[in-house]
RNA sequence: GCCGAUGUAGCUCAAUAUGGUAGAGCAACGGUUUUGUAAACCGUCGGUUGUAGGUUCAAGUCCUAUCAUCGGCACCA
């Protein structure tokens, strides 16, 4: 399955407020509203609008492109004759403070274009002249402000001091209309606010959510490392293999006792094959490719083509469909080097992947199950979806419309049952068929896809795939690729974020410290511990010369979910004291070591629920 | 890949916006201490300042290139 390597995009959404509720933006006065959040939205526009032009003040040539309102805030896209600097990002807020003291008044006008034309022109606004031909009305609304005019649909406050507690946030480039053909802009980012607690709860927050970044966390803990010798690649260290072998392993037997099989496959393939399944054409931009004697060789970025093959190995009966295959082989993608991004976007990982050669009438069915256990799946974390996307049939489609038709009423008809909120992507969806991406959100608001299931008429037919209908006569099977975890490097990376890393005991790398109080409890402390690894707990015995606090507080930033603690009391009776992961002062009953181990495992045995 | 920023000991940071051959805490190691729920005490080690060039009598500080990382953008059939 192809899970969009890495991500969906980042780009900021213009809030469709104002559609949403039936409002048309030329409205006066429109922060007269009583609806607190119309009201933010036409304060974080106006803000945008002050920022522009305390630039225009500070740097006169320069051209403004869009400012739109995004979450928590805005931009404004500008053509520089120089690059900004932090620097000049504080001397934009101060000029934009003293915008804000002259309290100017926001006055809407309406201009024919002929007038918006000759103004911009005059100006040498070459961008807003641009958008003055996308325009499709005969007029243009028009905001000034003080002394800057702008192409604008609104809405906005009345006065600029309306607009009293924001911060410029950062500044990058950005593409004219999102096209890397286009000239790059500089796009400042600053958010805006009702009120002064609005504003630095919300810079408090973009602070606490730093500190559960899992890059941060991943050092941290000793879950993952990085090395300059091998960008995008991790590796995993002791601890945090055991937090992918254990998702690793809960998925696989999740897959196997639900009628999947599980193969693996070779990591490099001819030329050839990436020529067939289309990928050579497609897709090997993306790929690591060397040659090999008269040939290219190609590292696999997705396992697809190989379950072809393997589909193809033997002749199928429509008996055997389903046929389930599962592939947790590694995957290797040439993502561009400012692409890269911690555990979330990176050129080495595994996906819980899977592929479902299924008969026509299977689809739904097969759709149906995927959903239930990808929705069960997350629900053991606790995680929700920020969105779900269901992408529909491209231009550039391959395949019969009708075939199409039905399969994105099949997924619409499923994601609706399973009671899934969901928006539609009119025409993303891949060449090959339309598709169920989940996006999840990271600790800094970025959005990431994990699980992915789409339907695919293509490969199938690449691979000349039949099987044997019980007419007695070939058939194509359909495919769906599917993953639930998606990238487990990616799952990882947001769950340690999701976590803020303390996983829950059973996924905790270390479950238990044990920890003695002196050296008259070092062969007790030893003993428990033995008794727990017996036991197939994750135990960890901390006999260092440190005080018991010293070794107390290791284990809280370790995020350890359970420490025994040790001493005389524990010895005399065959006890211990336990004392879990930000537990408040005092301490807690002691309990015999078999006890303990009963609660333990009670508190580990988590599963994904079956459908059906 | 593009725009911008950053790179000093394992980690977190210092080293006068105006160059004068690097300091601290934690960690590690050694010792003392034998500890009852978030850091006992003393000592020791530790850095060709990402890499390669250049300017200079002198470069962590300036310049160039390069690598990696970070923030965005683009990409993610």
């Amino acid at each position: 399955m192809e899970t969009k390597s890495p991500a969906t995009s980042n780009q900021p959404q213009a809030t469709s407020y104002l559609k949403e509720n039936g409002i048309r933006p030329m409205d006066e006065n429109l922060i007269d509203r009583e609806d607190p959040q119309y009201q933010l939205h036409s304060i974080r526009h106006s803000a945008a609008h002050i920022m522009a032009h305390a630039v225009q003040r500070l740097i006169p040539e320069a051209k403004f492109a869009i400012g739109p309102v995004i979450k928590d805030g805005f931009y404004y896209d500008m053509d520089l004759p120089r690059t900004l600097t932090s620097e000049d990002l504080e001397a934009i807020e101060a000029e934009m403070k003293k915008i804000i003291k002259e309290n100017n008044s926001f006055e809407r006008q309406e201009w024919d274009k002929d007038k918006a034309r000759e103004f911009f022109g005059e100006h040498h606004q070459d961008y807003k002249l641009e958008l003055i031909e996308g325009i499709q009305d005969e007029t243009v609304s028009i905001y000034k402000e003080g002394d800057f005019t702008d192409l604008c649909a609104g809405p906005h406050v009345r006065y600029t001091k309306q607009c009293k507690h924001f911060k410029l946030l950062k500044v990058s480039g950005a593409y004219w209309r999102a096209d890397e053909n286009n000239a790059q802009l500089q796009r400042v980012y600053g958010t805006a606010w009702q009120t002064k607690e609005d504003l630095e709860k919300y810079l408090f927050q973009i602070e606490e959510a730093a500190k559960r970044d899992h890059r941060k966390l991943g050092r941290e803990l000793g879950l993952v490392m990085f090395h300059e010798y091998a960008p995008g690649a991790p590796f995993w260290l002791p601890k945090g293999q055991t937090v992918f072998r254990t998702l690793s392993d809960k998925m696989r037997n999740y897959n196997l006792r639900n009628g999947y099989v599980e193969v693996g496959t070779p990591q490099m393939f001819r030329k050839d094959l990436w020529e067939t399944s289309g990928h050579w054409d497609h897709y090997r931009d993306n790929m690591f490719i060397f040659d090999d004697e008269d040939t290219q060789i190609g590292l696999k970025a997705m396992n697809c083509p190989s379950h072809m093959l393997i589909f193809k190995n033997e002749r199928r009966s429509y008996r055997e469909l389903p046929l389930r295959i599962h592939d947790q082989g590694v995957l290797h993608r040439n993502e561009k080097s400012g692409a890269l991004s911690g555990l979330t976007r990176v050129r080495k990982f595994c996906q819980d992947d899977a592929h479902l050669f299924v008969t026509p009438e299977q689809i739904e069915h097969e759709l149906r199950k995927l959903l239930i256990m990808a929705k069960n799946t997350y629900e053991v974390f606790g995680m929700k979806f920020s969105k779900v996307y269901l992408s529909t049939r491209p231009e550039d489609y391959m395949g019969e419309l009708e075939m199409w038709n039905q399969a994105e009423a099949s997924l619409e008809k499923v994601i609706k049952e399973a009671d899934i909120r969901f928006e539609i992507n009119a025409g993303d969806g891949a060449f090959y068929g339309p598709k169920i991406d989940f996006i999840i959100e990271d600790a800094l608001g970025r959005e990431w896809q994990t699980a992915t299931v789409q339907l695919d008429f293509q490969l199938p037919v690449r691979f000349d795939l039949k099987y044997i209908d019980a007419n007695n006569e070939f058939k194509t099977p359909i495919v769906i690729h599917r993953a639930i975890y998606g990238s487990l490097e990616r799952f990882i990376g947001v769950l340690i974020e999701h976590y803020a890393g303390a996983f829950p005991t059973w996924l905790a790398p270390v479950q238990v410290h044990v920890i003695n109080l002196g050296e008259n409890h070092l062969e007790y402390a030893a003993h428990v511990h033995k008794k727990l690894l017996a036991a197939g707990i994750r135990s960890h015995l901390d006999v260092r010369n440190e005080s018991v606090n010293y070794k107390i507080r290791d284990g809280e930033l370790q995020k350890v979910p359970m420490m025994l603690v040790l001493g005389d009391r524990e010895v005399e009776n065959q006890t211990v004291t336990v004392r879990r992961l930000h537990q408040a002062k005092g301490r807690s009953e002691a309990i015999s070591i078999d006890e303990f181990i009963a609660n333990i495992k009670a508190e580990a045995d988590i599963d994904f629920a079956d459908p059906e």
